[in-house]
DNA sequence: CACCCTCCTCTACAGATGTAGAGAAATCTA
DNA sequence: TAGATTTCTCTACATCTGTAGAGGAGGGTG
């Protein structure tokens, strides 16, 4: 589907260039259409970036599966696959600082694993699970941050390795006990 | 100074329209300079964004004075103190957002708590203080993003409240731990 | 006083950008 | 097959943006 193509394209420029890059024309460009298909098909800019983040939010649909057998390694492979998908991750934190000033786009990105991580404290009997459940995500939220964009990117372990897994591993351990 | 005014002008505008919003006419309309101002100090729309990250790392020199007898405490406060300064806060995160694509920016945002978390590590006798420190820093980081633009924005408590600083304190408490 | 130098304001301009609509091409329907 | 409808391509245009430079205001120095 053509839609799809565009808010791919889309994606991968915020990745690559920021908010900034992200103009109808220069889709066009990298999605390999001919110019005006992207203004056709999102009239507005406006539109355009709610196209994407919707696209993001599609894609992420999926995952978090959580085996109650191996929580930390689950939740650790799941950063590690974050963080292999830079530009799809960059791009969902490029649209999180553009919620900030564009409301629309919390609904869309809404993602909430607040009630996941609610239960997660409670399975794991923490005495106030709301509340770890929030600590939790956060926690898990910094990983991922510190590792793609923070000083963690030039100095940790390569995303897609072993090693790397079992570092986050041992640190989300750390960020579920009681 | 005027190109403190400038700067400051300019991590306003980041803050509320994001990177996109800096424009050369528009910091002079926010300063409520002159047009032309702004391009006469910062010839470059490079050189602009250098300028403010660089007085952003200047505005955060003095932070972060552990007194080793409440450090989870002192964190806490240095957090919620980043929470209430919420647009500096937000330039800054737009900031490491733009550092992905434009290296330069990494030097000037070094921040480098790296050492400081390092021998925090050590100091509470993980055994692992490089990797420990690490996933401190993450976890703090994590905590004020996930207050400042993630789920914990709409949610958690107040910042600059001492209820705020409490809740802060628990999870950092949970983060020192060895 | 005349001179120079720095700081500032204004104007210019080529190119990019958001947005719109006219019409061609493709697809569907009968 | 003919007509209707959707989908796409192209072109237009007002506005904004980055960047540059000409020249004025003002202040200090000799």
């Amino acid at each position: 589907m053509r839609k799809d193509l565009i808010t791919d394209a889309a994606i991968q420029l915020v990745a690559e260039q920021g908010m900034r890059g992200l103009t109808h024309r220069a889709v066009d460009r990298q999605a390999g259409l001919p110019e005006g298909s992207t203004s056709a098909y999102f009239r507005t800019r406006k539109a355009l970036i709610e196209g994407f983040v919707e696209r993001l939010a599609v894609q992420e649909q999926q995952e978090i599966v959580l085996d109650p057998d191996d929580l930390a390694g689950g939740i650790a492979r799941t950063i590690d696959g974050w963080l292999v998908e830079r530009n799809r991750t960059l791009a969902r934190y490029a649209a999180m600082l553009e919620a900030t000033h564009h409301p629309e786009l919390r609904t869309i990105l809404a993602h909430s694993p607040r009630e996941q991580a609610t239960a997660l404290a409670q399975a794991l009997g923490h005495e106030d699970p709301e509340r770890s459940g929030a600590h939790i995500t956060a926690f898990i939220e910094g990983l991922l941050f510190y590792r793609l964009v923070g000083g963690g990117s030039t100095t940790g372990p390569a995303p897609g390795t072993e090693e790397n897994v079992r570092d986050l591993e041992r640190a989300v351990e750390k960020a579920l006990r009681p």
